[in-house]
DNA sequence: CTAGCACCCTAACAATCGTTAGGCTACTGT
DNA sequence: ACAGTAGCCTAACGATTGTTAGGGTGCTAG
């Protein structure tokens, strides 16, 4: 019932101090008597709000999570022509990482970890089921003839989220999402996608 | 005079498991004796080819930092157009991305470490030349009108390097290197350079 | 043959890791 | 007033870390 707002949630400052430290010097690197001085406290003072460093990291991730796949689930959802979804899947995953930044980097930063943790079963779950969602778009992009032919014999779905993911470690003030939805979408699509004279609808690469 | 071929030289042997190593897991997180064991060694005995960690971490950052910088200061003294020179030094990010993969990661995954270690200072020192010729090469471009506006006013280096260094995750049969340099070139450059018809001026590939 | 070095080993070092045990303080509900 | 507990502390645990000491084997030069 407490949970005080004014005064101090110090379980919310250790995560966000956490998940600073982790996603600039990873998890391994991170110890947690570090983590108990960025937040004025002693090491095994945490463990009285988290049982162990996996579950502060499992904390931090689930979060994030949760907030992609509400917004994912909403895009699968919505009836929405193949590229307008890939927009919008594009647009959810950078609206993510700007909320929650720090995970998102801790999250593909320490993949090892990631794959490693017994506490992780169900974020690892819903990234299978996000992907899938990814390929399914970016197949009916390609079979509407909307993708530049160059990109339809790669796995364009692991293209496009390492760029993605690799954005998260710039600042907000550096690049906008905007721009960077502006690179990929351009870099990606068809020249004239419907109305053109010139264009072949498709061409399998030489 | 010896470093016998068809033998077996351990040392490189060793460099190759460790940047492996250090590139899936980071550097903290892989200790000395997983090395060790993948090279089929004594922990104790990786100091007869290494002085310290530090030491095994900087001969691997430096073998992709000599490459690197051979590349660039070929393409600093050549006579290019502003965009011919941004293409350039894309391909030539990409190459080095290829030959040394996994000292790129490691160079921008764990660069708290990067930045600590007292053995690269010349890595920090040609990155910060490196990224001058970034700069200046992309002011020429915006001066010459060849980019998108839109890129006028952020960190495009910064932008670039990180979707560049992004892709070191993905392993060279899913994603060529022409593939992200179409992505970026064609996601960054103004819609028409300078002529009213719609062929751009050269294209070496098709 | 012998000295010397390259190469690798076992054993152990001090330091640091995540974690636990147990106690102190301050607030809360009854 | 008093028990309970949330929140934090000090102190220490066993395990693991990077690293060192010192010895053994086998090749090679003289």
């Amino acid at each position: 019932m407490s949970q005080g707002t004014g005064r101090a949630n110090k379980r919310d400052a250790v995560l966000r101090e956490s998940a600073r430290l982790f996603a600039e010097r990873g998890v391994e690197a991170t110890t947690m008597r570090v983590i108990a001085d960025a937040c004025g406290m002693q090491a095994a003072s945490l463990y009285h709000h988290f049982a162990s460093k996996d579950e502060l990291v499992a904390a931090i991730l689930v979060r994030s999570d949760a907030h992609i796949t509400g917004l994912y689930d909403a895009i699968r959802d919505a009836p929405l022509e193949p590229v307008d979804r890939l927009e919008a899947m594009i647009r959810a995953t950078l609206d993510n990482l700007g909320h929650y930044r720090d995970a998102a980097r801790i999250y593909y930063r320490d993949r090892a970890h990631v794959a490693a943790s017994p506490l992780l079963t169900q974020v690892r779950d819903h990234a299978v089921a996000h992907d899938e969602l990814w390929d399914r778009t970016i197949d009916a992009a390609i079979a509407a003839g909307r993708i530049s032919p160059r990109f339809a014999a790669i796995s364009l779905r692991r293209l496009l989220q390492e760029l993605m993911w690799s954005t998260a470690r710039l600042r907000g003030d550096a690049v906008s999402a905007d721009d960077i939805v502006h690179v990929l979408l351009r870099g990606i699509l068809a020249p004239e996608p419907e109305l053109g004279r010139d264009e072949p609808p498709r061409r399998p690469e030489s």
